[in-house]
DNA sequence: ATTAAATATGTTGCGCCGCAACAAAATTAT
DNA sequence: ATAATTTTGTTGCGGCGCAACATATTTAAT
């Protein structure tokens, strides 16, 4: 089942979101021989609590219920050890962090985020790809990662639905 | 004249660009009766002392020399002012700020980014534009505000010339 | 099993970023 | 001159992010 993403018309059980990413992440660390420690689980977890991208001092506050011991450092090594795999992405724009909802594909980070609701999400557009690959091009630059963040009001917000 | 990108084939007089970009503070600031203060202009001109987007403790530093109380709240409102007015950019990714070469155009921030010499360029490609605003509104999104920024590396850096 | 190597987590501490809140000064308008 | 507006000075703080070192845990080698 795939991950939907933030503005989906339906709503959606969102337990499945939480649960698939586990799956997903389960299998690619199984993969890579990578270890997808507990700590490591709730943090995707807690990412994955809603399509809101969330800072990593939320992310701490609500792991230290589980583990008292948490830590700045706690944190942060889990968000590099899921934005390495490429299980979230961090929102540059917010400093937060949220889901990957194309966890296998190549993803290049493309979002729209919602200034109303806070909701982000990930697009995978070659023609915004294209169009900035080609720009960038014409300019003699070799372009690596693309960030692409665009505000705005998601399909709930908008004043005419 | 126009402002060169920090791109360009042929090496400029980078005193040409800072000049050129105080003209275009100061008529625009007149336009508006708005004042472009020593305090601004300087940091203006910090900011325009490169191509590298800069930190606003960089300039703070920079601007003791001249202005031994400034504080962080003082470039802090001197970067809000130019960012409202469409002087300069705040680059996201790095926590910095660039001059902004289309300063009369509409400008949605397009970033090219060389990790090698840190310098960026600005885009206005309306086909990167186009392709985001589409893609947004086949999702019902509405959107306002683009924040593109691509890191990578720039003709002079990148290995094959 | 024991030991060694590799990996993950705990702990302390700090530097950068950004701004709120209030005070003082400077500019502009009346 | 006086008042209103705008700008700058000053103090202080909170969020973000990680370096550096210590400890614990897991995995690999003997």
């Amino acid at each position: 089942m795939p991950l939907p993403h933030a503005f989906t018309v339906e709503p959606h059980d969102h337990q499945d979101c939480i649960d698939t990413a586990i799956d997903v992440a389960t299998q690619i660390c199984a993969e890579r021989s990578m270890r997808f420690t507990k700590i490591r689980q709730r943090v995707l977890t807690l990412i994955w609590s809603g399509h809101q991208p969330i800072g990593a001092y939320a992310i701490l506050e609500a792991l230290k219920s589980e583990y008292p011991r948490a830590a700045p450092p706690t944190v942060y090594r889990a968000l590099d050890f899921l934005i390495e795999i490429g299980l979230i992405h961090r929102i540059e724009s917010m400093n937060a962090f949220v889901g990957c909802t194309h966890p296998d594909e190549r993803h290049t980070g493309q979002f729209l985020i919602c200034e109303s609701c806070g909701a982000a999400a990930e697009l995978d557009d070659p023609s915004i790809n294209d169009a900035v690959q080609r720009s960038a091009g014409e300019l003699g630059f070799l372009a690596q990662r693309q960030m692409i963040e665009v505000t705005g009001l998601c399909p709930d917000c908008r004043p005419n639905g």
